[in-house]
DNA sequence: CGAAAAGTTGACTAAATAGACAGCTATTGA
DNA sequence: TCAATAGCTGTCTATTTAGTCAACTTTTCG
């Protein structure tokens, strides 16, 4: 361990090394699979290949560790609500934000994990963080939904259980990897699996709601 | 704590006091809420209202007291997989399957949640109890599906991803509630909510799979 | 009844754990 | 070059935790 990096002018707490990042994807791993309490430090820094006190040098404690994987993963989910708001035709917005789910549940299983840990656990630690945007585009999306049920573009399907079911569907992709391979009697869930997954999930609530 | 119940002949761990119970109910709670690692036998004690010498008396160890847990829960998943096996039409049968699944997600939260935490941490206990049986209700039930394809009962939808989007939206309900509870800026989720999931549900997967 | 077993419990122990801290090395910028 | 600061780490400590144990109370059944 003797890696640093170029710095900037002196200011504290701005500008870390690597080993931050090292400690935030190690932390990532093992928060999303055992949780808080039921993660160790030591574990962290073991996977991180960091002693233990460096990870106090980082993070004050393993709050603020834990609170510094959680923000990094709702930017991640970010990204991905904001990602669809192109497009008029109910059929578009919807295949590409379902497209954009089961992919963002492919290339970032652990974040969804962490974050279906969390709610299973009453979001003890989530709620300073959404409240706010979470409630906004939730309404949004919803008012869309009510506005292309007006126009006569999809069924009278609740629009809150249409989003509630895709989100369940395309997270249960990342979420549940066990019990789909278990099902399966496979050893990875391949990536055409996941293709798969996002055209039957297109094709039955497309289709389910009447739009096209 | 001074209750006891009626006991047969003396047949050491054969029948038990009613602390037992207590204690199954109280680790439930505590194992879905907070996990494996997560949980204290102090925390279980507490909420059992039994000092916890008590819970070693009746459970070898922690690993033992989660594993009888584990077995209950899963006993409860036995009885809504098989109770769809009467009906032959598709429309039947995977309606009563959706009641079936978000009636247990409204009744059994906690049995849901302790589920999907194991699945979610790689399911470390779980593979034990299920492989058998569960390859096969999953196998029997891919075939069912595939005849009515053929029969054109239904469409040419990929029938592991019909059952997974039935256990992932159904299973949703119970375990990411607090999600539910913010985007609906709802302080519980209602009978009547579940009534409607479940409505919305079976009109998307019926009409998504072009049944009847 | 009364001995034996079931059921219960407070007090203890060994191990694990979060965190503190003093001292070390490497890097910076003047 | 060199002092100041960033970055790093071995060691220690107070607390929490799983599990033990011996002693206690209640129930059973001959």
């Amino acid at each position: 361990m003797s890696k640093k990096i170029a710095r900037g002018p002196y200011k504290p707490g701005r500008i870390r090394a690597q080993s931050r990042d090292l400690i935030l994807q190690a932390a990532l791993a093992e928060f999303a699979c055992h949780g808080f309490r039921g993660t160790t430090m030591q574990r962290i820094a073991e996977a991180a290949q960091v002693p233990k006190a460096n990870i106090h040098y980082y993070f004050s404690n393993k709050l603020g560790l834990y609170g510094a994987v959680l923000e990094n993963t709702l930017n991640l989910w970010d990204a991905v609500f904001n990602e669809i708001s192109d497009h008029d035709e109910p059929a578009d917005v919807l295949s590409s934000y379902i497209d954009a789910k089961i992919e963002f549940s492919r290339t970032h299983p652990k974040a969804s994990r962490l974050f279906a840990k969390e709610m299973i656990s009453g979001a003890p630690h989530l709620s300073a963080y959404l409240q706010q945007d979470y409630r906004l585009w939730f309404k949004q999306r919803m008012s869309i939904f009510e506005s292309w049920i007006a126009q006569g573009k999809m069924d009278n399907v609740a629009p809150a259980h249409v989003i509630f079911m895709i989100w369940a569907s395309t997270q249960y992709y990342a979420d549940f990897e066990p019990q789909i391979l278990i099902a399966t009697d496979t050893k990875t869930v391949s990536e055409q699996a996941f293709l798969d997954a996002a055209e039957s999930i297109k094709h039955i609530i497309l289709k389910g709601c009447g739009i096209r």
